[in-house]
DNA sequence: TCATAATGTGAGCTATTACTTGTTTTTACA
DNA sequence: TGTAAAAACAAGTAATAGCTCACATTATGA
């Protein structure tokens, strides 16, 4: 709760040893949060579900909140790499061919750990601007709209970064809305999810 | 911090100068919430703001917690006396001049204070359930519900609760995705917004 | 083998939090 | 005007938070 602004940079981890406790601290901050929420979420809580002590996690972390953005981090690359692989890859295909890969991407990680999706998420819009953090944001929605422009000429919409964000927000959004609701069924929220986006691209 | 489970009801405003106490809480704890966040908002500075003591806000409020619930239902509730004024008065209008409406409504209601309704959302999902707030919530979709099932031949989706939860949560993310990227056109968003519902409900 | 660097420890400091309680002030109304 | 109920007060408490620091342990490589 303090509110600090050393920002000092801590160490790196050099050794596998160390390299393992940065790994189990942002896992069991990953697991903290999912499991018991936000409030859970403390330093020394997750010092003692990682195994290790709080001291060792200053060592890696300047404060809490680089934790919480670290793990959007990591969650934000690993999906951009997927997206990254397919656009790359699928050059020859339909939009809806390629756009159906990328929400299957999209859907099964954020339905992977639902809750912990949805407390990412909220946490990106509160943690003090972090240009590591923007640049993985930045990077996802760039691959829509590369998407978007490779097949401006079978949508109605323009293709540009509004158009991206929108297409993010509405998959954001009906996952996050059906999860919360329970929903469980993959396929069928993927099919929807579609629906919607190229009803949204293709009709004015 | 602490979880206590007491939710001993606790007096209800009678007089004049109470109901403003009660008011004044609540409007403080709004004005935190969106101009410094979560963390900010603990009952002692929500009660300095509303220019209470503690002791007054904990004549009203059971806990913290409770704060955040009532300000959801107010704002739930506010939305749906709009929305089923609407509903109920435009029954012989289209599907797309109806649904207009209320997106018209529920998108001005989340610009007019976007960080706000967007940390209430995400306070929706964490707090503890409590049936007035599951009853505000479900009485939303069920007018949506309502619109979809009378234009149930105008569209090509089943006019089912999964519908319904479709269509608002393509809206708070398209709203929620817009207002964290800086958009202030409202009109301009609502339009894509009415883009996307129409695309997703009247195509297959 | 030994010196140095890397890594790990956890008691404990300081600040802050949610909430209580005993008391005082204000209001309603007989 | 007097009095009882309603409302407001704010000092205080116990718990807990983030984070530091003096020290211990482990690894490296000459």
């Amino acid at each position: 709760m303090t509110r600090k602004r050393h920002a000092k940079p801590r160490k790196q981890p050099l050794q596998a040893r160390s390299r393992e406790t940065y790994a189990a601290i942002l896992e069991a901050t990953a697991r903290i949060l999912e499991a018991e929420g936000l409030e859970a979420a403390n330093t020394n809580a997750i010092a003692e579900r990682a195994g290790v002590s709080v001291g060792s996690l200053y060592q890696y972390f300047p404060d809490k909140a680089a934790i919480f953005a670290e793990l959007i981090i990591a969650a934000e690359t690993e999906l951009g790499d997927m997206m990254e692989a397919l656009v790359s890859s699928t050059s020859g295909q339909t939009l809806e061919e390629r756009l159906g890969l990328l929400v299957h991407a999209g859907v099964a990680q954020q339905m992977a750990r639902p809750q912990l999706a949805r407390l990412l998420d909220y946490l990106e819009a509160t943690l003090p601007a972090d240009p590591k953090l923007q640049a993985a944001d930045e990077r996802i929605l760039s691959l829509i709209g590369r998407l978007l422009q490779e097949h401006r000429d079978m949508i109605a919409r323009p293709a540009t970064a509004t158009t991206a964000l929108d297409v993010l927000s509405i998959v954001k959004g009906m996952v996050d809305g059906a999860s919360f609701a329970g929903e469980t069924r993959e396929r069928q929220l993927e099919a929807r999810v579609m629906t919607a986006l190229l009803g949204y691209l293709r009709y004015s």
